[in-house]
RNA sequence: GCCCGAGUGGCGGAAUUGGUAGACGCAGCGGACUCAAAAUCCGCCGCCCUUAAAAGCGUGUCGGUUCGACUCCGACCUCGGGCACCA
């Protein structure tokens, strides 16, 4: 045994060892763990060409699980894959002019052997990459069931356009508006496109949110549950006014949802959606409309946009009916009503609604109050606004609804308007259908044809996999598929005729919706196996909190679809999730003229603090001049933020790296990246392997005996106390006191200076070890087997976990706090079982406590046993 | 704008979920060892007043509940995540 710490040395032998034993490759129903399958498993991660500092923590979170919970007799299973297909594989391709395919390949390769030495646990035997024709065919074949179920379906979009290089933007791809190559400003467009019913599975989906799925946190189900955005409402038809009646050429209705059906008397005027069919008939014989649509139409499609922007509207002249006063109420296109919710319509009622009364006072209309408050709080609505003006209250100028509460109102009303035939009661859910099409290069062809004769026609099972061409450069200006005849050109599967293929590509969350069941079944030839009836569902999956409602929604969608369509027996894919945290780091900033910003990495600026720590100003070492402080943000490739493990783990080893992401804050909560404390979870290691070092000959020849002196009784107690408490925190993932707790026990241990306690050195070791162990495997590996344990208890692998002994634990004397009025005011030591009495006055006695309490009435004591004695006088 | 989080010493954080605020570590200060440095070891380390002791203050801000609040409730401020085509 060396004397001084080698983390390469140790690391080696220890990975060599693991190698040796393929000791990662799970197989099902294994009979060496009695205790069944774990499958735990860690987002796949995007093969951006780096492994950075983030993937570094998340990746670790998994393995110490995975090590926990095998130490703790499971079979456990981790796998690792590459969510290939994307964004940032194109955009390298315009700017390297290298294929995704290329560019993609290479960073997985490299990526792959960045994790290399951190010593994962990953079977790579079940590897997953998603660009994989193997893989993403099945994409292809689900997707063609979901059309034959009538789950996919056909419908036009909205999207991103950017008019100068002529081709659709992704959301990350718009800047304040403008297309983030050509810098042109963006429009709206129409394009068909794919989308599944999701919101068919709305109401399951959010029956288990909210009542099924315990092992998940409550932030991530309360997000789920707000997305889902269940709304009891009505639906109300306002029948056409004879100006629209013939301008639609029918006489339909404007259809509109609300939740307010008790305020349908307060409608002054009717708010629909540029693109809503009777504003574009409008506009057909209105310049003025027609350039309000188009202004509309400018800007780029996302919600935090729309919700920000001014409210505008215009006015078409055109009229419906109120369903039940027959009073005409004019129709308003309005900027703030989206075409994807609901019916792309609503009834503006100023007087109950904030946005209507907004859109009301800026625009002149009339205000109609229909509902008294109970409260008081008003008697009439006017300006400025007031939250309470939306409350429930009593219907007033109602007609023959007047007077009612809320749900009485509500139900009368609708009761009515269903006789009329004008609407009923009815369910809105927030949630809008998955389109998944997108007018990309890199990604899982759609299986369609396009045929002159019979139209759009699903790709036969039997020609699956449609296969992505892997040699095309994209130039930023379209799809490049849809210049390549080889892959255009084909065969219509229904008549035979020449037809081309379907050019749109799909989302890459259709990807992720399912790779963690193909990662249980690898070269099975049909979709899932028995094999993923074993692992499945999931025991405990890792990702990040910015995955909390998209991926985990569509994941939780697909695995449904999949069981209905027989492939698997459960309902739910995740157990239990753990959502961690992002690493964040600083970032640094110049505008150039056109006020487009180069990001700087962090090694290539200066930063001057504060004595308090914050960031006040920052200088470019290239030139000594200032750039703008960014703040602190996730670690990304854009921002050039990005912290790579590689410099950290030649310096200092990867158990030190391990045990430091681990050490550096609690896991589910985000942390700025710094590793100017490392040096201390280092010093450990090596204070650590100094110790077992010194030891390394008694504790080999230790016999096992009763520690009966007080001091090492003391330590022994303190040594088990902490075990009990690395244990809980292990069981709740709080893996930074984990490490703290293996640190004190060092302390401990050090604390014993006596030649003949080396019994107590056995067990202290063997236990620091073992708790340590998921942290940092290759030096507690190495120092298990150094000092005989292996041979004693078997491969550190599989050594079980140490327990807390009830009798280490005992104490005779406590020491409780004593306090006046809630105030610390002294400690008293007693007996463990003395009575309340005998605490009470050894309390009192005390030279403080007599202080604080002399010559006032006790009126209350209160003691909590075991903790503290409170004086209430 | 809407939804979800977070805010504790100079810094990262702890407090087993209403019961001793600051565990564990970093940085800093003092000391030992050394010709010296590194490494290592020992001690101190929230603020304020003070020679010291004792008291007082203290978990983003303001208010409330409680014998007792970092923890629960209400309002606000700041920062972070998501908002459906980044993954």
């Amino acid at each position: 045994m060396d004397e001084s710490y080698d983390p390469a040395a140790v690391e080696a032998a220890a990975q060599q060892h693991w190698r040796a034993l393929d000791a990662y490759r799970a197989v099902e129903h294994d009979p060496r763990f009695p205790r069944g399958k774990f499958y735990v498993c860690s987002m796949l991660p995007y093969p951006s060409g780096k492994l950075h500092m983030g993937h570094m923590r998340n990746y670790t979170l998994n393995d110490v699980v995975y090590r926990f919970m095998r130490s703790s007799g499971f079979n456990v299973m981790t796998p690792m894959g590459w969510d290939a297909f994307g964004l940032p594989a194109e955009n390298a391709a315009i700017e390297k002019r290298v294929a995704p395919a290329q560019w993609t390949r290479a960073n997985i390769a490299g990526m792959k052997s960045q994790f290399a030495p951190m010593g994962f646990a990953f079977d790579w035997s079940r590897e997953v990459t998603t660009c994989d024709p193997e893989y993403y065919r099945w994409n292809q074949w689900l997707f063609l069931k979901m059309l034959e179920k009538g789950i996919a379906y056909r419908k036009t979009q909205i999207v991103n356009w950017d008019p100068v290089d002529q081709t659709v933007l992704a959301n990350e791809q718009v800047e304040d508006g403008r297309g983030w190559r050509s810098g042109a400003i963006v429009e709206k467009r129409e394009i068909p496109g794919y989308y599944l019913a999701i919101t068919r599975y709305a109401p399951e989906l959010l029956e288990h949110v909210q009542h099924t799925l315990g092992g998940w946190p409550a932030q991530v189900r309360t997000m789920q549950e707000n997305w889902i955005g269940r709304s009891d409402g009505c639906e109300i038809s306002f029948p056409y006014a004879p100006d629209t009646r013939s301008l639609m050429k029918s006489d339909g209705a404007l259809k509109v949802f609300t939740t307010r059906a008790d305020t349908v008397f307060g409608t002054t005027f009717m708010a629909i959606a540029a693109e809503h069919p009777i504003a574009l008939a409008a506009a057909e014989t209105s310049a003025r409309l027609a350039a309000f649509i188009e202004e509309c139409r400018r800007g780029a499609v996302m919600e935090a946009n729309l919700a920000t922007q001014e409210k505008r509207g215009l006015a078409t002249g055109l009229h419906v009916l109120h369903p039940f006063t027959g009073e005409p109420i004019e129709i308003w296109v309005a900027n703030y009503v989206l075409m994807g919710y609901g019916e792309g319509a609503v009834m503006g009622v100023p007087a109950h609604d904030e946005r209507d009364f907004e859109f009301a006072h800026h625009n002149g209309l009339r205000i109609a109050c229909v509902v008294k408050s109970t409260s008081g709080a008003y008697e009439e609505v006017r300006e400025p606004w007031k939250p309470a003006y939306s409350e429930y209250g009593i219907t007033v100028n109602s007609g023959e609804f007047s007077g009612l509460g809320y749900e009485a109102a509500v139900a009368a009303i609708a009761a009515a308007l269903e006789k009329k035939g004008l609407g009923r009661k009815r369910v809105q859910y927030r949630l809008r259908d998955w389109g998944i099409s997108r007018q990309r290069y890199w990604g899982t062809p759609i299986p369609i044809v396009h045929c002159n004769v019979c139209g759009v026609v699903p790709v036969a099972e039997k020609d699956l996999p449609v296969v992505l061409p892997e040699d095309l450069v994209p130039d930023g200006t379209g799809n490049p598929l849809n210049k390549d005849e080889r892959f255009l050109a084909c065969a219509c599967p229904r008549c035979g005729q020449g037809a081309r293929r379907e050019t749109d590509t799909m989302d890459t969350f259709v990807d992720s919706s399912w790779y963690y069941m193909r990662y249980c079944c690898p070269g099975a030839q049909t979709m899932v196996d028995e094999r993923t009836a074993y692992w499945m569902p999931m025991d405990q999956y890792i990702g990040g909190i910015e995955h909390a409602v998209l991926h985990l929604l569509y994941a939780r969608f697909w695995t449904m679809v999949m069981r209905d369509l027989g492939l698997v027996r459960f309902d739910e894919p995740f157990e239990r999730l753990f959502t961690q945290g992002m690493l964040l780091a600083h970032c640094y900033y110049r505008e150039d003229a056109s006020g487009r910003k180069r990001w700087f990495y962090p090694a290539e600026v200066e930063q001057e603090f504060d004595e308090r720590g914050t960031p006040v100003s920052a200088v470019a070492t290239e030139d000594g001049k200032p750039v703008m402080y960014g703040g602190i943000e996730k670690m990304s490739k854009s921002k050039n933020n990005v912290v790579e493990p590689g410099e950290f783990i030649k310096r200092f080893g990867a158990d030190t790296a391990r045990a430091f992401v681990m050490f550096a804050g609690p896991p589910d909560q985000s942390a700025p990246w710094s590793d100017t404390s490392a040096e201390g979870v280092h010093r450990f290691l090596r204070r650590l392997w100094a110790f077992c070092h010194e030891h390394r000959e008694q504790i080999p020849l230790a016999k096992r005996t009763q520690v009966t002196d007080a001091t090492l009784k003391k330590i022994r107690r303190e040594l088990h106390s902490t075990l009990q408490q690395a244990l809980f925190d292990y069981q709740r993932m709080q893996y930074n006191t984990v490490v703290s707790a293996a640190m004190k026990m060092l302390n401990a241990l050090e604390t014993v200076k006596r030649p003949d306690a080396v019994t107590l050195l056995h067990e202290g070791v063997s236990i620091l070890l073992r708790v340590l162990y998921p942290v940092a495997p290759h030096i507690t590996h190495v120092l298990w087997q150094e000092l005989g344990y292996a041979a004693e208890m078997g491969d550190l692998l599989d050594a079980p976990m140490p327990q807390p002994e009830p009798a280490a634990l005992h104490q005779d004397e406590l020491e409780l706090v004593v306090q006046v009025n809630g105030k610390l005011r002294g400690h008293v030591t007693v007996a463990a079982e003395a009575s309340e009495e005998a605490i009470k006055s050894a309390a009192l006695a005390q030279q403080p406590v007599q202080r604080f309490v002399e010559g006032k009435p006790i009126r209350k004591v209160i003691l909590v046993p075991g903790k503290l004695i409170n004086i209430v006088v």
